[in-house]
RNA sequence: GCGGUUGUAGCUCAGUUGGUUAGAGUGCCGGCCUGUCACGCCGGAGGUCGCGGGUUCGAGCCCCGUCAACCGCGCCA
């Protein structure tokens, strides 16, 4: 069990004994008893021996000999066995119940003789005999066990959530949700941030992705949106002067699902300071993670060292702006030794602006099955493949052919005998179909470039950066993966920066904000004048382990900049002032300069609980088509409703 | 919206080249069992093989369509 669980657990034992002030039960010889219980499940030990106690939970396991029965009792605490034999007044009724009834039993604490002590639970040397027990909550047969660890599909244990909660690594993934949130709460107050909630029914907000709509009575055919995040409210509050903001916040975004992020809502840790650089951001918020990380992180090791990578440098090396750091494969740029080279698809390629050809060495991957599957990889990517080279021992034959003999060539003296032998003389060659078409000098400088030897491989790539670099990036991925170079129990730590203020739209090569549009660009004003798309913004993401958990900006709080940046996006001042008048208007009396983060809370403890589905660290989830099947939302408005919010429903076929 | 994978008993799964009555484990019901802790043993019930259509003498298996779940793409800076 998981450390800090165990610590929750410790400390909340025994507080059963005060927790409900019910009414006094009438319990013959057991004066003073508590309704439901005297001790949790995971508090008896020895030093109870002989003690009358009362128990409640639910029937984990049954075990029936017929003439002696056990039960696993289980609360959130932990698990006793309770047993009932013929001698006991209830043996007639124990012996009805069935998997997770809700059951008080009182009986005597017995020990376990040492050869029927369970060393696996903590109440193992003890058992409880019953002499009384009452029915507090029976259980029909049930859609899926909680007993076990076995997997179930997701649509049944999404729709019996509270059955799927009571299974031991969900009571643990949730308990080590709290205590994370637990522990940034009191990171950020012991850093002098104070927490302060921001509205939920609210106007639209600037995050880019789409927002929930909540229409309004009192001002039929006008809607409220819920904030995708608390941004602006967090940076009206550093104008109103508080300096230091943080929050548990939940966001609200309508976008399609991942493994890695959920539909409708979401929590994060946000943050916003006064008078600060980006430096100090990073300075105040690493801290925080990192003992967080370090806190629950289960001994597996914590980077110190969060380098900085700018957005360039990360698309180049690693072909996402979210690298998993624990892999040390980088990639490269080795365009010039494919210029005018006898690979003749590389070669038009480079004709043309823009186009690059980059090398992901592959440390260890040089045969010819593994090339192979990552090139089919690639192809089921979408490229039309990706090239590769490996470098690997051969030994000089006589004649100079691949199929004559190896020959002995090579006098040897050997180190322990000092004997001289003759031995095959051995040199590295490098294969595959690209090596034979650029020929050896290229292959040779390649080789060096990426610093790879016998056994090794490297894989290309060509055309426009942004049109390969997500493939590439995954392909990096597979490949720290399968050949075993990705560090496990490991959570590694990189700073993106210099994110560019803006891209051009693909399609209609309109340039628009590539992040947050309040991000300070780099150089104030004076960059606004030339080249948009050359813009950096003072503005960050942090990924761990090839997530990302933090995103953030130091904000530009000066209203002539800001004005610039968004005319450069194509929005004029009326525009700005109506869509965010808010904001707009308090930068007019006085802004300090300022900036902060988010971190995804979901998703650190996804990280923590060493999973890959957010939804098995979100107590209550939306399903893939963001319906609760619980408590099955979304759900047909009554007319009444949509009568008095001035509503009417479109059919779509 | 698009692509991939999956869909067989309440649950987890097997099911050969298309061939007789679709199986196992678990759960459920009944019986036996006084030291188990994944208790054990015997018996029983439980199936629209996701749905619809097609090919075939014959379809869980092949083909087409469709629905659902998950994963990915688009989307989310």
């Amino acid at each position: 069990m998981r450390a800090h669980a165990v610590r929750a657990r410790a400390a909340l034992d025994n507080r059963g004994a005060s927790l409900c002030t019910g009414p006094r039960p009438r319990t013959p010889g057991v004066p003073h008893m508590h309704p439901y219980r005297s001790h949790t499940c995971a508090a008896l030990t020895k030093a109870d021996v002989g003690q009358t106690v009362r128990l409640s939970g639910w029937v984990h396991r049954v075990r029936d000999h017929g003439g002696i029965l056990f039960i696993d009792l289980r609360d959130h605490y932990g698990v006793t066995q309770v047993l009932a034999d013929p001698d006991s007044p209830v043996f007639a009724e124990v012996e009805k119940v069935r998997s997770e009834w809700v059951i008080r039993v009182d009986g005597e604490v017995k020990a376990r003789d040492a050869n029927l002590v369970n060393p696996n639970i903590p109440t193992g040397e003890i058992e409880v005999f019953i002499r009384d027990m009452e029915v507090l909550g029976a259980s029909e047969e049930l859609p899926l066990p909680v007993f076990g660890e076995q997997d179930y599909p997701e649509e049944t244990r999404l729709r019996y959530r509270y059955i799927d909660l009571r299974r031991e690594h969900m009571q643990r993934n949730m308990t080590l949700r709290s205590d994370v949130v637990a522990s940034m709460r009191k990171r950020m107050w012991d850093k002098g941030f104070r927490e302060y909630q921001t509205p939920i029914i609210t106007a639209s907000s600037p995050e880019g992705a789409r927002d929930f709509l909540v229409p309004s009575r009192l001002h039929p055919g006008k809607f409220y949106a819920l904030p995708q995040a608390p941004q602006q409210f967090k940076q009206l509050i550093m104008v109103s002067g508080f300096d230091k903001y943080f929050q548990i916040a939940p966001c609200f975004r309508d976008e399609d699902p991942r493994a890695d992020r959920s539909p409708t809502d979401f929590y994060q840790l946000d943050m916003e300071m006064s008078f600060v650089t980006q430096q100090d951001v990073f300075d105040t918020i690493q801290p925080v993670l990192q003992g967080v990380f370090e806190e629950f992180g289960e001994g597996h090791k914590v980077d110190a060292e969060w380098p900085q990578i700018s957005y360039a440098d990360a698309a180049l090396w690693y072909g996402t702006d979210k690298p998993d750091l624990r892999n040390p494969i980088r990639m490269q740029d080795v365009s010039e030794h494919f210029r005018g080279s006898g690979f003749a698809i590389f070669a038009s390629l480079l004709e043309q602006d823009g186009n690059e050809i980059r090398a992901i060495p592959a440390p260890t991957g040089g045969s010819r099955k593994f090339c192979d599957r990552m090139n089919k990889f690639a192809q089921q990517q979408g490229l039309p493949g990706m090239g590769y080279i490996f470098w690997r021992e051969a030994e000089k034959r006589t004649l100079g052919t691949p199929d004559a003999p190896p020959a002995p060539t090579m006098v040897v003296r050997d180190a322990e005998t000092g004997d001289l032998r003759l031995e095959t003389e051995k040199y590295m060659e490098a294969a595959g179909p690209l090596a034979k078409n650029i020929g050896p000098e290229r292959t040779e400088a390649i080789r060096q470039q990426l610093g790879l030897g016998v056994g090794d491989a490297a894989f290309f790539l060509g055309g426009k950066p942004a049109a390969f670099e997500p493939v590439a990036g995954r392909a990096r991925t597979v490949i720290g993966d399968e050949l075993g170079l990705t560090e496990q129990d490991r959570y590694a730590f990189a700073w993106i920066v210099d994110f560019p203020m803006y891209e051009k739209e693909p399609e209609s090569g309109k340039v628009d904000f590539s992040h947050n549009p309040f991000s300070m660009p780099q150089g104030g004003l004076e960059a606004l004048e030339g080249d948009p798309l050359q813009v950096l913004g003072y503005q960050y993401d942090l990924a761990c382990n090839g997530y990302e958990i933090v995103s953030g900006a130091i904000r530009n709080h000066k209203l002539d900049v800001m004005l610039k940046a968004f005319a450069l996006a194509g929005y004029g001042e009326d525009e700005v002032r109506k869509r965010f008048g808010g904001m707009v208007n308090a930068f007019q009396y006085g802004a300090p300069p300022h900036g902060g983060c988010a971190a995804g809370i979901d998703r650190i403890v996804m990280l923590l609980a060493d999973t890959a589905n957010i939804r098995e660290v979100i107590m209550f989830p939306m399903n893939q088509r963001a319906e609760d099947l619980m408590m099955q939302a979304p759900s047909d408005p009554t007319n009444e409703q949509l009568r008095e919010l001035g509503l009417r429903l479109i059919p779509r076929d």
